[in-house]
DNA sequence: CAACAGGTTTGTA
DNA sequence: TACAAACCTGTT
């Protein structure tokens, strides 16, 4: 895919390998609201509008290069679809979701958003993530020491439920640097480590994993994924042994095969 | 009003 | 190791 940098706009050439709409709504994503025709982006303190335009689309912003990295668009996203196309599972949903791009995330917005996502809505998470912002920064992702100086009652009062313990305790389990320092361990080890974290538990930890650490070899198995299985596969209700089995199947593309089956499940087509 | 939502923890065989 | 049951909150 091409795409052209300006001083404060990134010009995308094609509509193939990119579209805000997939990329958006294919459920990695907490940080983004949509307006009319167009999409807001704000992960960290950074900011980004998506608009259409004849040949592709305009991601408009200040922190360019910050967002040539967010959208990974370096990476060729034709050259994974036509791998993927071999699994006969793939074909609609790569048709349906061609324009999905897994994003490069930072690691502590993905822990913070990703508990309070456990068995939760988009939407809901949404607006817990929202007052959040609103409540401690003024709209922009709040810093570690910040969140970390919250009591646990400021977790309660944003809507976060019984999660309010996990965001509160992990708080005091791990860093930003050490989420960093792990980016260099094997994904088993890795994963591991995720899980050892309050309120993180295989689904999360794979999230993270994939939309994080950028990690190809997981796949996160939530409702959506289990009901696909169980029309595609032998039925297994396990969680983990649906896992294990998608990962072998899909290997090192695992998580790019996840979004684009996510995506296709949850849109209802058939 | 009961069931459910992009699950995880805790308690019990 | 495996499987229930409980859990905040808003929506259907």
């Amino acid at each position: 895919m091409k795409f052209i940098q300006h001083k404060e706009k990134i010009e995308i050439i094609g509509k193939d390998d990119f579209n805000p709409v997939h990329i958006l709504e294919c459920g990695q994503v907490f940080s983004y609201s949509k307006e009319g025709d167009k999409y807001k982006v704000f992960p960290l303190d950074k900011y980004a509008e998506i608009v259409t335009t004849e040949k592709g689309y305009d991601i408009l912003t200040k922190d360019v290069d910050f967002f040539v990295h967010y959208f990974d668009l370096n990476t060729d996203y034709s050259y994974i679809k036509n791998r993927l196309s071999k699994f006969s599972i793939l074909r609609k949903p790569l048709e349906f979701g061609y324009g999905i791009r897994i994003l490069k995330q930072d690691l502590f917005e993905m822990l913070i958003s990703f508990l309070i996502s456990a068995n939760n809505n988009i939407k809901r998470i949404q607006v817990i993530l929202n007052r959040m912002r609103e409540k401690l920064s003024g709209g922009a992702f709040p810093s570690y020491e910040t969140l970390k100086a919250q009591p646990l009652e400021f977790f309660t009062s944003i809507g976060a439920g019984y999660r309010d313990k996990y965001l509160f305790n992990v708080l005091r389990q791990v860093n930003p640097q050490d989420l960093e320092n792990w980016q260099k361990l094997d994904t088993v080890t890795l994963r591991k480590n995720l899980l050892s974290l309050y309120g993180v538990g295989p689904k999360v930890a794979d999230c993270i994993l994939l939309f994080g650490y950028g990690r190809g070899d997981v796949f996160p198995v939530d409702t959506w994924i289990r009901k696909m299985y169980n029309t595609y596969y032998p039925k297994l209700e396990n969680r983990n042994q649906i896992r294990d089995n998608l990962v072998s199947e899909f290997g090192g593309l695992a998580g790019y095969a996840q979004q684009y089956l996510f995506y296709y499940q949850r849109s209802g087509q058939k």
